[in-house]
DNA sequence: ATTTACGATATGTATGTACATAATTGTCAA
DNA sequence: TTGACAATTATGTACATACATATCGTAAAT
C-alpha cells in the first residue's frame, strides 16, 4: 500500500483527501490524543469536521481498519485497536532471485519429476477430489554449488495444465509457476526441523541436524495450485524488515 | 481481509456487488480467460457488462491490486500480474496471546533481570551509544507448563524510562512493551539452529536439537527499543495466510 | 532526427444520495 | 424478571457525476 503519491505538483495537497484523513487520524493515535481502546467520532461527525464527504471518512477508516489500526462495528462505531496489532510483511522471493541477490553463482537441478494420482495423504491438505493428477518434482537448488533449498513440491495439473509440456532444463518449476499460475490465498508454515535422511544427503549435512523448512500452500480461489516444502540448512536467514 | 461476509438472510446476493465482481474476475484468471500480462477490458466496460457503477468496478479492482493480484496504471489500463502476490503478512502477536489462542494455560517467569551498560556486540546492531544503558531480562513462557519459549531481551533504557519501575510479576515484557512502547520500525530474523547448553536446559530438549529462532530488533524512527532472542521448541510453528 | 507540446484516455478520487445491514437499546407483554 | 420485538443508529455499500492526474501517442517546432 503505497501512500507515499504526492502531487507532484508544486500544488498543496487536497485538504480533505483520505489520505490527508488517514494521517491525521494517526497522528492523533501518536499523540495519544485517541487513546487505545477508545470510541472516536462517527463518521459524520469526522466528515463534518474535516469538511469533506462521509465516504472520504469512510475510505480511509475503512483503509485503517484493513491494517488494523482501528476496530470498526456497525451501530457502535469506530475505536482504537488495544493491541496495534502488529505484522511484518516477509516477503516470497522466487528461490533463484534470493540466491542471486546475495551475489552468489544460482543453479538447480531436477531430481524427479512424476505425474502421479495424488497421495490419500496429501489429499486432504490441499483439498483435491481422491485420484486427481499430480505433478510431483523434487529440485535441489544452489548457491555458489552449495545446497541452498531442497524443494518437494505437488502441483495440481487440473489447474495448470501447460506446465505439464515442460521439462525444467532452464526454468524452474518455482520460477515457472510464480511465472504462470497466479493464486489469491497463500498459506506458510515455517518451522525448524531436524533433516530426514533424505534431507541430509541432499544438503550436505548430517541427519537431525537442524534445517529451516517452510511448507506453502497456494489456491486461486477454491483451486489447488501447489503445496510445496522449501527445506534449507541452517546457515539459512528468513529477513523482513517493516 | 474478510472478504466472506455473506448476506445472512435467504435472499441471493447482490449480483452487483464489488465483492461478486472481485470473485468473477478471479474466475476467469483462474479458467485462463485473462491470461497473465494481459490487459483486461477498461472500467466503464466493465461496468456496463456487470451492468453496474464504475466506481464498484473501481473497488473491486482496487482490491485485487491491494493484494496484487492485478496491476493498476493511468492512461494504460489493468492487467494481471505477471508475478503476482510477492509477500505474505506474518501477525507479530503477544506470547500471551498466541499460547491461549492455541486453547493453552499460559504462564511465565523472569528468570533474571539486570539493568547494565550495553554489552560491545550489541551496541553495534542495536546502533547504541557506547556505554548506554540497557535493561538484560531472561523469561522463559510457558504453555500448559511446558516451555513454549526462551526469551533473551536487551531495552534501550533511554527510549524507554517507564520500563525501570516495572516487576514483571504480573505483566510480561514482551506485553508491557507492546502496550507501552510504540515502534515504528522492526526488522525480524527467522532462522532454524541447534539448541545452545542454555537453550537446550531452558526448553527441555536436548543440546543441539533443532529449535525456532526469531531475533527481532525495533526502533521508534532512529531511536532503538529492544532486541530480543526468542527461541521455540521444534514443535512451534509460525502460521501465514494471505 | 530530436525535442517539446498537447490532446486523448484510463485510472484515481471526491461528493451527495439512497438504501442495506448489524447491533444496541428501549418497550411491552408473558 | 425475562424474553420477544421494534425502533434506532453507525457503518456498509451502490450509484451517478464531476473533476484530477498520469501517461501514451502524435503532431508541431527546433
Amino acid at each position: 500500500m503505497s501512500d507515499v503519491t504526492q502531487t507532484g505538483t508544486g500544488a498543496a495537497a487536497q485538504p480533505n483527501s483520505f489520505r490527508t484523513i488517514k494521517t491525521e487520524i494517526l497522528r492523533r493515535i501518536r499523540d495519544r490524543i485517541w487513546q487505545p481502546g477508545e470510541l472516536i467520532p462517527g463518521e459524520e461527525d469526522l466528515a463534518r469536521e474535516f469538511g469533506c464527504a462521509r465516504m472520504t471518512v469512510n475510505r480511509a477508516l475503512r483503509e485503517l481498519a484493513d491494517i488494523g489500526i482501528v476496530e470498526r462495528k456497525r451501530r457502535v462505531g469506530t475505536r482504537i485497536a488495544e493491541h496495534p496489532l502488529r505484522e511484518a510483511r516477509l516477503e516470497i522471493p522466487v528461490v533463484r532471485t534470493e540466491v542471486e541477490a546475495r551475489g552468489a553463482q544460482y543453479r538447480f537441478s531436477v531430481l524427479s519429476r512424476d505425474e502421479v494420482e495424488v497421495p490419500e495423504t496429501l489429499r486432504a491438505r490441499l483439498e483435491l477430489p481422491p485420484g486427481a493428477p499430480v505433478l510431483h518434482v523434487r529440485c535441489l537448488h544452489f548457491a555458489d554449488n552449495r545446497p541452498w533449498q531442497f524443494e518437494d513440491r505437488w502441483i495440481n495439473l487440473a489447474a495448470v495444465p501447460d506446465i505439464a509440456g515442460q521439462s525444467f532444463e532452464t526454468v524452474s518449476p518455482n520460477e515457472w509457476l510464480v511465472r504462470n499460475a497466479p493464486f489469491s490465498e497463500m498459506e506458510n508454515d515455517l518451522s525448524a526441523a531436524g533433516a530426514t535422511a533424505e534431507e541430509a544427503e541432499m544438503l550436505g549435512v548430517s541427519r537431525g541436524d537442524p534445517v529451516f523448512v517452510i511448507e506453502r500452500a497456494t489456491w486461486l480461489l477454491d483451486q489447488p495450485i501447489t503445496l510445496v516444502r522449501m527445506v534449507h540448512p541452517s546457515s539459512y536467514r528468513m529477513i523482513s524488515r517493516v
